[in-house]
RNA sequence: GGUCUGGUAGUUCAGUCUGGUUAGAAUACCUGCCUGUCACGCAGGGGGUCGCGGGUUCGAGUCCCGUCCAGACCGCCA
């Protein structure tokens, strides 16, 4: 036996007990007369004492000894401490060493195994190992698995049933890039893993499983960014005989259930907004509502003046910043310089400051009346105080700016509380977006969207203006969810396909087995998939998705502490007839 | 594919703009001391290919070119 308890759980209460406790040498403190050990497992951590009166010397000496991180077994009796630790759940005892057993001795760590460490990012993924060993990473590790227990529950108890899909499916050319499996038994083809399992989900609901989810890994070869990995989870879900309410109601009572148990705020019904209005009043398909700052469109105000810049643009939009009136020109600046770097792309901003006496100063006095900024103003909401921030342009990198711009001074002014929880449905997101490189319209969802009722023959006369039976569900301005009602007819999925420029035969020899299966009885459905990793993150108030994950790959794919991606053995290569052509190590 | 930032002790960083003695700090580590520590304290010590290659210079951590690695973002992510 390695141990009786574990090191979190021992209490006054166990006073006068031996026990044995086993884990890894946190810290040791040797007072000389006294060494004190924190022996650290996944429960807590236990103080260890030995002393001159009650060890013996011989003991003490090889105590000593003992490194960091060395994995240890003790045998010894409970006593209540002389000065008791309020700071930790075992500071009102310690263990009173009789034995000492050395289970496995450890090389100094790279760096400290504490909360706070000292070790960057790159070295803690290295040795993630050690890395889970601290609080904050092993805590988010066991958070993340509460969460997807309570996610399995919930939706077990409302009759979901989990199944797996293969991983190893078929490549297709709409989407992201897929992750390719060769195929040994079939040499020159490959499997590709999924980017969802989208398709059979779809066929669960023809198999008349009814309700169906999962919590699945899923695949995509695209560039990654802090929040996004290559293999992510989604927790994939599909309902048949829905309509979009109801796919609505059930999974706004997951998220309001995870809300309630993990944060105990109640959210009450999540608002919902079309996705045009999103754009319009936050520039932005996955607006953070937790604060104002919402935009207001000045050009029926702003475009009767000489003021060319705006008179030329196709939107002239604005927002108030709360209290920023006060800024100066040095802070000013630095605002217009942000939103003129190329990665905003702005050309510049106007700026009108409604002072605390009802005044206004503003870059654009030359061209605009006290009376015009007055009326800016109170169109804007402004309150006495604050600050507009004007921005021009075209329709739509003029949003995607203000966007960028009222996050920015958002994050700056400190309004995005993470214990704080705005969660929010955008619906009728459009079904096609126009590819501006090579004007092909794809679907913004995924080809399997339905469009709204009566929508379909518009498809050929104005493509952009059809809107889907598509939504997402937002979360303090992260895309947390998103899902649509399907096509569960085989013509309009056939008609779906030729709009997105798919021959007949193309979509026959990529897609045959959905419109297939559709023609024998399927049942409307619909469903959703949300993203664990994200979702584990926002609920756990962290901005970084990494420390939610096990094993993470770092900003180029790569998994530092195995060293993956890697060559394979020339064998390899040729059981399965591939051949590298060109390489970036041929290079060096 | 692109833009930007960084790489100096085991680790986290300062020093680089403005080239010049033996490259510093904190922490970790080692030794000694310490009668209740828990971020223990005190005294001492060891520890550096300044990412790599080339160039400029009397002289390069510092300036220039190239390259590798890491991070953030844009493109991309149906």
């Amino acid at each position: 036996m390695y141990r009786s308890h574990n090191c979190g759980e021992l209490r006054v209460s166990d006073c006068g007990q031996t026990v044995k406790l086993s884990g890894w040498i946190q810290k040791s403190r040797d007072k000389g007369f006294m060494i004190w050990i924190d022996l650290r497992d996944r429960y807590g951590i236990t103080q260890l004492i030995l002393d001159s009166e009650r060890s013996c010397a011989e003991l003490i000496e090889k105590v000593r000894e003992l490194g960091r991180e060395t994995v240890i077994q003790v045998e010894g009796e409970v006593v209540e401490r002389s000065a008791k630790n309020q700071n930790i759940p075992t500071g009102e005892i310690e263990i009173v060493v009789e034995t000492v057993e050395v289970l496995n001795q450890a090389k100094l760590p790279p760096f400290t195994i504490e909360d706070q460490t000292d070790g960057g990012e790159e070295l803690r993924m290295k040795y993630r190992y050690l890395d889970i060993r601290r609080n904050p990473v092993k805590k988010a590790l066991m958070f993340r698995h509460q969460v997807s227990m309570m996610v399995r529950n919930y939706l077990s108890e409302q009759n979901f049933v989990e199944v797996e899909t293969p991983y190893l499916i078929k490549s297709t050319p709409e989407g992201a890039r897929d992750f390719v499996v060769p195929s040994r038994m079939n040499q020159g083809q490959f499997y590709a893993l999924p980017q969802s399992p989208q398709t059979f989900k779809q066929l669960l609901m023809v198999g008349g499983l009814d309700r169906y989810f999962q919590i699945v890994k899923c695949f995509r070869d695209e560039d990654l960014r802090a929040d996004r990995q290559p293999e992510f989870t989604q927790i994939d879900c599909e309902m048949s005989f829905v309509t979009q309410d109801d796919i609505l109601q059930v999974f706004e009572g997951l998220t309001s259930y995870l809300i309630e148990e993990i944060h105990g705020v109640k959210t009450g019904a999540f608002p919902r907004m079309t996705y045009d209005e999103a754009m319009k009043r936050y520039g932005n398909d996955k607006p953070d509502i937790r604060f104002g700052m919402e935009f207001t469109e000045l050009n029926e105000l702003a475009q009767h003046r000489d003021f060319n810049v705006f008179n030329s643009a196709e939107l002239v939009v604005a927002i108030a910043v709360p209290g920023a009136a006060e800024y100066t020109r040095k802070q000013i600046d630095a605002l217009i310089n942000w939103v003129k770097r190329p990665q905003i792309g702005a050309k510049g901003m106007v700026y009108v400051k409604y002072n605390k006496d009802g005044s206004y100063k503003s870059s654009v006095d030359k061209f605009y009346t006290q009376e015009d900024l007055a009326a800016w103003a109170q169109a804007c909401g402004a309150q006495k105080g604050d600050l507009i921030c004007v921005l021009s342009g075209d329709l739509k990198s003029t949003r995607t700016q203000m966007s960028a711009l009222r996050m920015q001074l958002a994050e700056q002014l400190n309004l995005r509380k993470a214990d704080e929880f705005a969660p929010l449905w955008v619906v009728d997101f459009p079904l096609l977006e126009l590819d501006e490189e090579t004007e092909v319209y794809h679907a913004m969802h995924h080809p399997f969207t339905s469009p709204k009722e009566g929508q379909i023959e518009l498809l050929d006369k104005d493509p952009s203006a059809v809107r889907a039976n598509a939504y997402d569900l937002v979360l303090n301005g992260n895309e947390i969810g998103g899902g649509s009602i399907r096509i569960h007819d085989k013509e309009v999925q056939k008609t779906m396909f030729k709009h997105l420029g798919f021959t007949e035969q193309e979509a026959q020899d990529q897609f045959g087995f959905l419109m297939n299966a559709f023609e024998y009885g399927a049942p409307p459905h619909g469903g959703i998939a949300f993203g664990l990793d994200r979702l584990v993150a926002i609920l756990g108030g962290q901005e970084s998705i990494r420390d939610f994950i096990a094993f993470p790959k770092n900003n180029a794919g790569r998994d530092v502490m195995i060293d993956a991606p890697a060559a394979v053995d020339a064998n390899q290569l040729q059981e399965l007839g591939l051949s590298i052509t060109n390489t970036a190590s041929d290079e060096s």
